[in-house]
DNA sequence: TATATTAGTTTGTGTCACGTACTAAATCTC
DNA sequence: GAGATTTAGTACGTGACACAAACTAATATA
């Protein structure tokens, strides 16, 4: 029985549930920053901006990935209706339904890589991680988005 | 305060601790496949062939990362000693120093991460993640490895 | 109004990942 | 043991992704 310290344990988690979430958005010919996209623009319609700071990317990496978006009509740009350099990106019905798709693949992985817990331990789970994000948002200011659409 | 469910808690946490790694990896202008390779290899010397399955790569993506890797100087390629068709991939001195660094700053931003948490919950999630990669691990033939090095 | 700032794109560079096609070495099959 | 097959790894071409720097247009500020 090996020993894992907090950290490797989370690092190893987080390879995990990307992994994870990566090959069912492979599934729909998506990647993991596309589908990344689709969750944040799913209760949203940022600025180019904006969007750059929920992604963490910069504003330039942002053009080409809502190019491609674009191209393959999973969002559309806007104008914004108060400021005539910048537009709003807005997610399409389509994507809207692929990401769905994704989401409901991601989960049952993560509900088959819970089910080697006991029930407690699931529910220990889960309220952990929801107590941790929400103290994490609240300190750093971030508001929570969902990943997965 | 709001609502989150386990998976799209996980999703969130997996996103935001490879946030985490991925910064304090391009302070040692690495990339998080190349920390990533960094932590399988310090404690394995495995050809591309295997190295590939451990990245969960194809094996021509494992010669550009080693390719440029080996140019870095952070492995060497050695020849195998029973097969003359494949080298071990092994880490050098001075990647494991790098590795090291990375460790070190992904551990004090987990750690802050965590501080918003009573003692209690965090040892509670230690032992959960611990648990829970224990059990994935033993159901899936995989291997634990060690991710940062 | 003149200047500075901001929003977004363009261009060029590098990493990363894949599939296909290839070479060389091992393995197998008869 | 010679010939066919499999295996290990690389080469090449393509595309997504990310960045920095330079640029244009619109808004803010002085």
């Amino acid at each position: 029985m090996p020993a894992i310290s907090t950290v490797d344990g989370l690092a190893q988690l987080s390879f995990l549930i990307q992994g994870a979430l990566d090959r069912r958005a492979a599934e729909h010919d998506l990647s993991l920053i596309q589908t990344r996209l689709l969750g944040v623009l799913r209760d949203r319609r940022p600025t180019m901006q904006e969007l750059a700071k929920l992604l963490g990317l910069d504003k330039s990496s942002v053009t080409g990935l809502i190019d491609r978006a674009e191209r393959r009509g999973l969002v559309t740009r806007v104008p914004s209706p108060t400021d005539r350099r910048s537009s709003l990106v807005v997610l399409t019905d389509r994507a809207r339904e692929l990401g769905a798709g994704v989401a409901a693949g991601f989960e049952s992985d993560v509900t088959g890589m819970l089910g080697v817990l006991p029930d407690q331990d699931r529910a220990d789970l889960t309220a952990l991680v929801s107590r941790l994000l929400v103290a994490y948002a609240k300190a750093h200011g971030v508001d929570l988005f969902d990943t997965t659409g």
